[in-house]
DNA sequence: GGATGTGAATGTCTTCACAGCT
DNA sequence: AGCTGTGAAGACATTCACATCC
């Protein structure tokens, strides 16, 4: 069960959010092909997708949609709610606090940092928006899982090295900077600037 | 020189930005290891990347920084502006039209589109937001290239036909949807919730 | 009959390793 | 000597196709 391709664990993302739909819609069994078609992939690649976790599915019938849906949580590590800080409450950070997807799925923002003292001290929602100068004692305090970084890029680095050697274990970087972290600690990118040029490119050669 | 790999569009992004900081730092010569430390890959891949697009380098010295960085901006179509149109004036919205990375590479917003009354007519740095009725004149009207996607799940299909119809042939979404779009139309999908998804799979299995 | 689960085949991407320039 | 550029090898991911089971 070990060596799963991160391009599976995204697809498997994209399935559960197609389960979800088709819950809603009151569907109650999926073929391999029609979640595929909803997921914009193969039938072969989705039942390919499963097998690495094991089997879920009826031979003649497909899948459950409740019960697909409720492995993919487990198998995504959905099960549990994670602990979430947020660095930097400028403009993204706002629009990620407010983005509602993450708590639906178990993301709880549990403490914001920034450095500006106009922010400092507001509450959002209840949570106080809090100096750096905090960030270890509070993240080791409120047993954070995962961090958000939302700061200016040359202040990123600074940042990870604190939040790694306070005992965070995943980070997800939304500055627009190549950050390093030691083994052992997961480092997800959303660069904007990289999907732009993608699409620069891709306009550009024609 | 057709069919390169999403992949290596990417990394040439990454390049790109660390030329840029090697140029601040005034070093003129980057060897495709050095390159590649810096960008967190391998010498090899380096050069293999470029390769798919020329020989820019001078064996037994390297690449010049300034040549390379002005090649790789021409090969990612950063050679000339882009008019960018933003839909939907939401906190992601507004944390998008203020990330001045943006338009460092050219990327210019002309227009923003909102449907709520109390926007309408705002004006930002200038740019006036208009209503939804308005889409496809706007960009037709203001030859718009790009389009993103910064509106709810459930309007953003809507969205995304209406500006294809429009002509529009490059869209970055934000949404955290599955859309559709008809061959010819480039579409780049930016989900926080796929990455968050990530993260907690790898956490999890420790 | 119908759809899954999976080894085998194919295709794609990355790494190796070295000839060839500077 | 040093480092690039690139075929060839290897690793990895996707697709095929079919035996298997409901």
């Amino acid at each position: 069960m070990r060596k799963v391709a991160e391009s599976t664990v995204a697809r498997l993302s994209v399935y559960l959010r197609q389960l979800a739909e088709l819950e809603r819609e009151g569907v109650s069994t999926v073929s391999s092909a029609a979640l595929a078609c909803r997921a914009g992939t193969t039938a072969a690649q989705v039942r390919k997708d499963l097998s690495f976790f094991g089997t879920f599915g009826k031979r003649g019938l497909g899948y459950s949609v409740s019960e697909l849906s409720s492995e993919l949580r487990t198998i995504l590590g959905l099960g549990r709610t994670w602990r979430v800080a947020l660095v930097g409450a400028g403009k993204i950070g706002a629009a990620l606090y407010d983005y509602q997807d993450f708590r639906r799925q178990g993301f709880y923002i549990r403490a914001v940092f920034d450095n500006d003292p106009a922010k400092i001290g507001q509450r959002w929602n209840g949570v106080e928006v809090r100096p750096a100068s905090e960030l270890e004692s509070v993240l080791r305090g409120e047993a954070i899982d995962i961090v958000i970084i939302a700061v200016p890029a040359s202040a990123a680095q600074g940042v990870v090295d604190r939040v790694v050697s306070a005992g965070v274990r995943g980070i997800l970087n939304f500055a627009p900077v190549r950050l390093t972290v030691p083994p052992g600690v997961e480092l997800k990118n959303v660069n904007m600037a990289v999907e732009m040029e993608g699409l620069s490119f891709a306009l550009a050669r024609r």
